[in-house]
DNA sequence: GTCTATATTTAGATAGAC
DNA sequence: GTCTATCTAAATATAGAC
C-alpha cells in the first residue's frame, strides 16, 4: 500500500520478478496445484517476500488473473467494434492477433477456461463479456453476411464457437497433439503460423456454404 | 488386493460409491483442487474408507483417470479402423458418438486435457495414441480424399485438429459460452444436439474446398 | 467393513532480526 | 526490503476399537 513505483527500471524489481514467476507457475499448474514455494523458487526470491508484497496467495492470483483476462479480452473489444473493416478483414485481424498471442503464451486458453469453470460468474462478469459481445459491431456484420432474416441466432453462435475453436483449440490440445502426431515444439509452432492463412479460408468456406435453417432447433428460441 | 468382485449387485457397493464420487469431484475440481473429504462427503461414506479401499488419493486418481481415458479413447479405435464405412460415414459416427458422450459428461475434455498438460507422457503413452492414430484406416481415407500426393501431412493434421476441435471445444468452452451468450443448460444442450447435423456439413465443406499446398510450411516436413 | 481419534505431512502466513 | 525461523491451519493417512 505504501509502495510507490520504482524510479529506476534497470532490472526487474522483486515485485515484478514475483509477478512474472507467479504468472508462469499459475498458468502451468493452476491455482490449487501451485505452491507458493514454487513461485518463490521460480522468481529466485525468499518465500516471505510473496506475503510482504502481495499479502496472500489468493490476492496474488487474483491480480495475475485479472491482468491475464484483460490481456486476452481487451484487444478483442476494439477489434470487433471497428466500423472501418469488413467482416473478412476482421477475421484476418482476429486470427493474426490471437495466434501471435497464443504462440507466445500457449497456456493462456486452458488457464482462463479452468478459472472460469471454477468460478463462472466471477471474472467473466467483471469483464462484461456478454454486453461487449452482444453490443458489438461485428455481430451486425455477421447477421448481414448470413442473409439476416431466416437464420436463427443459434446459428450465429454456432459459427462463432467454430471460429473461436479453430483459433484456440489447437493450443488447448497442444500437449495431446504433440503426443499423437509426434510433433516438436518447432513443428507445432510452424503449423500455428500456417493457420494464420488457413483459418480465414476455412471461415470463408463455412460462411459461403448455404445453411439450412431446419438444421437448427428453433424451439429453444435463443435471442441475442 | 485381497478384494474380489461383489457377488450381489443390489445397490452400489461402498467401493463403487467412492469411485463414482471421485470421478465427479476430480472432474470438477481437478486433482490438486480436490479434497479427499469432498469425495467422502459426495459418496456419503466415512473418510477413512477411501484409504481402506484405494490406499491413497493418488492411487484413486490414477484409477479414475485410467478408466476415463479408456472411455474417451477406446471407442475411437474401433471406429477409425472400420474398413466398411466411408469417410463421410465415419465423420457422422464420430460426431454422434462424441457429442452424446460429451453431453452426458461435459467436463471430460478439460479434465483429460488438464491431466495431459500436467503429465504429458504418462497416460497418452499408455494408451498408445500415436500408434493407434498413425496406423489407422481412416488416415488412408483422409489422404485419398485430399488427392493423395501433393498435400503435405501437416495439412492432414490441420484438418484433424479442426474436426476434433469442432466436437470438443464447445464443451471445453461451455462455462464461458454460457456467460457470453446467456445460455441455459437446456439451450446449450439443444445446440450441441444441432451439432450432430452441422459438424459433418462443416467438415464436408472444409474438405471440398480446394487447398493450396503453398499455404503450408513445407520446410518442417512433418511425416506421419 | 466401518467408525473415531490421532498421527503425519504439507503449505500458507507471520514475527522479528538484520 | 530481505532473511531465518517458526506458527498455524489444512489435508492426507493410519491405528485401533467396534
Amino acid at each position: 500500500m505504501s509502495k510507490k513505483i520504482e524510479i529506476s527500471e534497470k532490472d526487474p524489481s522483486t515485485e515484478e520478478k514475483i509477478k512474472e514467476a507467479a504468472r508462469k507457475v499459475f498458468q502451468k499448474k493452476g491455482y490449487a496445484g501451485t505452491r507458493t514455494r514454487d513461485i518463490a523458487d521460480e522468481a529466485g526470491v525468499n518465500l516471505a517476500l510473496l506475503n510482504y508484497y502481495f499479502r496472500s496467495k489468493e490476492k496474488l492470483f487474483d491480480l495475475i488473473m485479472g491482468e491475464t483476462m484483460l490481456l486476452f479480452f481487451q484487444s478483442l473489444k476494439a477489434l470487433i467494434n471497428n466500423e472501418n473493416t469488413s467482416l473478412q478483414e476482421k477475421m484476418q485481424d482476429f486470427t493474426n492477433q490471437y495466434i501471435d498471442l497464443l504462440i507466445s503464451q500457449p497456456q493462456l486458453p486452458i488457464f482462463i477456461l479452468n478459472e472460469i469453470q471454477m468460478n463462472p460468474k466471477g471474472l467473466s462478469e467483471r469483464m462484461c463479456l456478454h454486453q461487449v459481445v452482444i453490443g458489438s459491431y461485428i455481430l451486425k456484420q455477421f447477421r448481414e453476411d448470413l442473409g439476416n432474416n431466416d437464420i436463427p441466432d443459434s446459428a450465429l453462435i454456432q459459427m462463432i464457437v467454430n471460429i473461436i475453436g479453430m483459433l484456440v483449440f489447437p493450443f488447448i490440445g497442444k500437449p495431446l497433439l504433440k503426443e499423437i502426431f509426434n510433433l516438436t515444439d518447432e513443428q507445432f509452432q510452424a503449423m500455428m503460423y500456417d493457420r494464420k492463412k488457413l483459418v480465414p479460408l476455412w471461415i470463408e468456406s463455412m460462411f459461403s456454404n448455404p445453411i439450412n435453417p431446419s438444421y437448427f432447433t428453433l424451439i429453444q428460441n435463443i435471442k441475442l
